[in-house]
Order: structure tokens, then C-alpha cells, then sequence
DNA sequence: CTGTATCCCGCAAGATACTG
DNA sequence: CAGTATCTTGCGGGATACAG
């Protein structure tokens, strides 16, 4: 029961505990989205990330609000309207986001790498 | 029918494809583990990282290795001997980490926020 | 509009045993 | 040692309906 950083299974890894934070599923568009483009209602980003069902989409907001990436603003209209923001937190992982992006010219290699993979085992 | 990288669902976002090749479970870990310690047999890598089965390191390997990522030697002798290296498309991905390791020091705000959020929610 | 509440399902991953 | 084979399970996630 360690409430601080006891040492996680996994982790012969420094760098576990960010991957789990903002790369488990659906976050990564989501923090894209808010960094990009602003702020957003519920309903515009369930727009924009068009697959993702309305139920998950409230876990992943709640998940990124309570780990300061994100902001909730609750405005008591009719109808309501919640609007969704990055945090200055959320603001700082930009130089991550664009190390990433940097990274993609790197995708042709992996689609030859993996060709060159299956031409070598033609029937498994 | 997009001439292009067709859009795909999730992606209002594209750095995507890389973090689905990169940070997908067991991945950075093992990743890591090769980048910073250098090559490794199978039982040593099932060593350093505990919780992981056999079964499930063998397909990341091979996943990993499919991408071009890592390399597998096999080393036909009694008993057989088999080692894993990160490759050089691998190690391009060390600025990346690198990344990831510096926002780390940002863990701590992360910690507070999560406390500031239960505080304000005490029952839920 | 902004969610919650259920129910259900598939698949990644764990446990265990076994092979070359 | 370096894996495979088989079985099982947990949980994320989809669908749907409903509430404030």
C-alpha cells in the first residue's frame, strides 16, 4: 500500500508511469484535440473522435480532469453546457506530442521492415 | 476512399500510429530495457521485467521484431541461445524516451491534482 | 445537452503444462 | 534454454436505454 512511487511490476522502465498516464487508449486524441483546437462541449468531441462511445469518452474526461490535464467548466445554462479545456499541465506535454510527430517520417521504415518480415515467412 | 492515409476512427490525432507501434503494453519496457542495457537472452529479459509470461514476451517480441525495431539472433547451439537487440530504427526512438523521461519531474503535479480532486469529492 | 446505468462481448493477458 | 499449447479470466469497450 504505497501511495508513492513503490516499484510497479513492469517498471524495469522509468518512463512506465507517463506512458500509462497519457498514453492509455483514447487520451492521446483526446489532450490532440484540446491542444489544437481549444476548447470543447461534450458533444463537438464526441464529433471529432467519431468512434468513441459517449460512456467511455465521460470515463477518459474524468480520468484526465483528475490528473489536471484537463479542465471542466460546468456552465448552468439551458441547456447545459460543459466545456473542456487543457490545463497548463496538460499544455506541457506539446515538446512530447511534437517528439512524436517528429518521429512519424519513420513509419515507411516499420511498413518495410514489417514486408520484408512476411515475404521471409510466406506461409507462417 | 481516401486516396491518403484513410482517416481512421480515433484519429482526430496524428501521432497515433506511433503511439500504437510504440506504447502499446510491455512494449516500452522491453524497449528500454534493450536500449539502456544492451542485448539480452530471453530468460534475462524474463528476469528484468517480473510480471511478464512467457507467452506474452514472446508476442511482443515478435511484434517488435516484425516492426523492425529489434533483431533476434539464434544461436544454434546446446543449450540453444537466442538474443535480443534493439536495432537501429529501435534506438531512433531514445529522444522520444528521452522526452517522456524529462516531463516525469512533472509526476509530483500530477499526485497533488489527484489529491485536490478525491479532497473535493469525499463519498464520490 | 450532458451525461449514467445496464448488459454484453471480444480479446489481451495470466496460469499452467508441455516440447525441441 | 527458448519457447508453444491450452484454458481461463478480467476488463475495456460497444450498444442501448434512460435521467437531470
Amino acid at each position: 500500500m504505497e501511495t508513492t512511487a513503490d516499484i510497479a511490476p513492469e517498471q524495469a522502465c522509468p518512463i512506465s508511469p507517463v506512458v500509462d498516464l497519457v498514453f492509455s487508449r483514447w487520451t492521446t486524441p483526446i489532450l490532440w484535440t484540446l491542444n489544437e483546437y481549444g476548447r470543447h462541449r461534450f458533444v463537438e468531441l464526441e464529433r471529432r473522435i467519431t468512434t468513441i462511445s459517449p460512456k467511455v469518452l465521460t470515463q477518459r474526461l474524468r480520468q484526465l480532469e483528475r490528473d489536471g490535464l484537463v479542465s471542466r467548466t460546468y456552465h448552468a445554462e439551458v441547456p447545459p453546457r460543459v466545456e473542456y479545456a487543457i490545463t497548463d499541465l496538460g499544455r506541457s506535454l506539446a515538446p512530447l506530442f511534437a517528439s512524436i510527430a517528429d518521429w512519424s517520417v519513420n513509419l515507411g521504415k516499420v511498413d518495410r521492415a514489417r514486408q520484408d518480415y512476411d515475404a521471409a515467412r510466406p506461409t507462417g
